[in-house]
DNA sequence: AGGCGCTTGTGAAGACGTGCACAAATCGCG
DNA sequence: CGCGATTTGTGCACGTCTTCACAAGCGCCT
């Protein structure tokens, strides 16, 4: 909560301090670790050893304690992690301190659910706008904002600081959207239309695409019938399981 | 769209084709091609290049043909890969031939926009049931689907032959949700909540957390900004592009 | 003060993924 | 029929990520 002093990389110590250059591996699973200290601190913990965290996390623990290493030392040995600490870190690293402006383009199905989730002021943003070309919805409220035309991206972009744009239009309108964003001044992008965007160098752009999702899912799903289909035990696939992670509910084979 | 009879690996000659065991790397590109292909067949393409497929899915024109060579040789030297043979080709493989069942759990904000969405079957799934715990909720017809009762998923998942189940309840409740699946034979899971679920091996989980891609942009987002902090230059950050990726439409430095 | 048990931080090795660069294969055309 | 243009398939080198294993550090208890 605090704003906390980032105590720097060894030989460095300008005003803003240089970012450790993270591995984008280890930058995809910080967010993970802050989800986890956050549950923790609500359950009371003021430390946590890196196996405790990379448990809550679901990742190994020598994997977590060498992405802690890269932010600069903060553990302790033989009592583990301040847990009050590693999150101001880890929020500072994600640039969680200052709550960054998200605005909504394509105010849909999908632009609905997300315009009033929950999660996204709790995690650090703040929705900030709403966009939709059909005149048949600007206007609109939706948890207290006003659904705005997409034409007024640019001047409602630098008035509300936007930081990111999210785009949930259909996948036709999403170049369109993406380089209207970009002139806006916009340079993060999260995609949930199912299409590539080429956008210029200088910004990122992230894509979620449900379908991609369940078709990995699917081939998965294949390949454990493809296998079970060769050895031809009459029903019981897999009762007997090799052991290792706890199974905390009933749990039965696939092939009923 | 037909059965497609898969020419085999060299030597494997059974009833069922033993899928050859892809990287995950390449397994999660694939519906990127599939995707890109219906695209180019849309447009009237029957045959394209390595790189036109590649330039469609994003991707770097090497690591597509390497990922379809895990698949066996389907292009011609000099021509490129038949599009229609290459799509049923992916669709196998991903286990597409046939329509997965797929289960919604939580039809709240989120759900009733998942329930409503076109794309999952378009693209190879079917959305056979709707559950929810809130009985406010239970009969509530979306899309010609009545939500049911959540105690209803074993015998549901039976007569509809689910395949998949999609998380869509608070955090809180994601684990016992998870286990009901488990328990009913679900074995892969598609999940919202932010949460990490435990589930006993054999039994696939993916997740899919929107706040956690908002922060990864938030750290390049920050990464950039102590980036143009350091050189002080006025106001064009990266006016000149390096050439690569062609930008196509307007655009502007991150300072404005 | 000293020893003991626990936990971190990290070197090193291995697994995995990526991209270049080119030989081999195919087509179209003269 | 032969040749050149084109494009695939892949060997190889490189970089990134993961995991193991253990020395070093810290606190606690005697
Ligand atoms: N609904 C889902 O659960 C879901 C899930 C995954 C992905 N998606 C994807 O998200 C996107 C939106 O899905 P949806 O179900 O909300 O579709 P939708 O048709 O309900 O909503 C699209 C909205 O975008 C608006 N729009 C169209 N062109 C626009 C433009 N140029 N500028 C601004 N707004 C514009 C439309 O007016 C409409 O309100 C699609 O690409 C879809 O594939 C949706
Ligand atoms: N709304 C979004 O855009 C969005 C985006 C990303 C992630 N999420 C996540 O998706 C999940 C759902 O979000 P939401 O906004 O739809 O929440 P919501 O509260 O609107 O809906 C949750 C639904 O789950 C039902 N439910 C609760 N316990 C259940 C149980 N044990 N079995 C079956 N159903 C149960 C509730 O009755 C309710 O209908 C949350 O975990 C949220 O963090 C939501």
């Amino acid at each position: 909560m605090s704003q906390h002093r980032h105590p720097g990389a060894p030989g460095r110590a300008g005003a803003v301090p240089a970012l450790p250059d993270l591995p984008e591996a280890t930058v995809a699973r910080l967010p993970e670790y802050l989800r986890a200290l956050h549950q923790l601190a609500e359950a009371g913990h003021e430390t946590i050893s890196s196996e405790g965290l990379a448990t809550a996390a679901g990742v190994n623990s020598a994997k977590l304690r060498k992405d802690l290493s890269h932010l600069g030392s903060y553990g302790t040995r033989g009592v583990g992690y301040d847990v009050a600490l590693l999150v101001d870190q880890i929020e500072f690293v994600l640039g969680l301190t200052q709550r960054r402006g998200v605005a909504l383009v394509g105010i849909g199905n999908l632009g609905h659910a997300l315009a009033g989730y929950a999660g996204f002021a709790s995690r650090g943003f703040r929705v900030a706008a709403l966009f939709d070309a059909d005149p048949a919805r600007v206007g609109e409220e939706i948890n207290g904002l006003i659904v705005r035309h997409v034409d007024e991206l640019p001047r409602a972009a630098v008035e509300e600081s936007i930081a990111i744009g999210v785009i949930a239009t259909p996948a036709a309108a999403a170049q369109r959207v993406a380089d209207q964003l970009v002139a806006a001044g916009v340079t993060s992008i999260l995609n949930f239309a199912p299409c590539v965007l080429s956008v210029p160098e200088g910004v990122d752009v992230r894509k979620v695409d449900l379908a991609i999702e369940l078709q990995i899912l699917s081939f998965h799903e294949h390949r454990k019938a493809s296998l079970t289909a060769l050895p031809a035990t009459g029903g019981a696939g897999f009762t007997a399981l090799p052991g290792g992670l706890a199974a905390p509910g009933t749990q039965e084979a696939v092939g009923t």
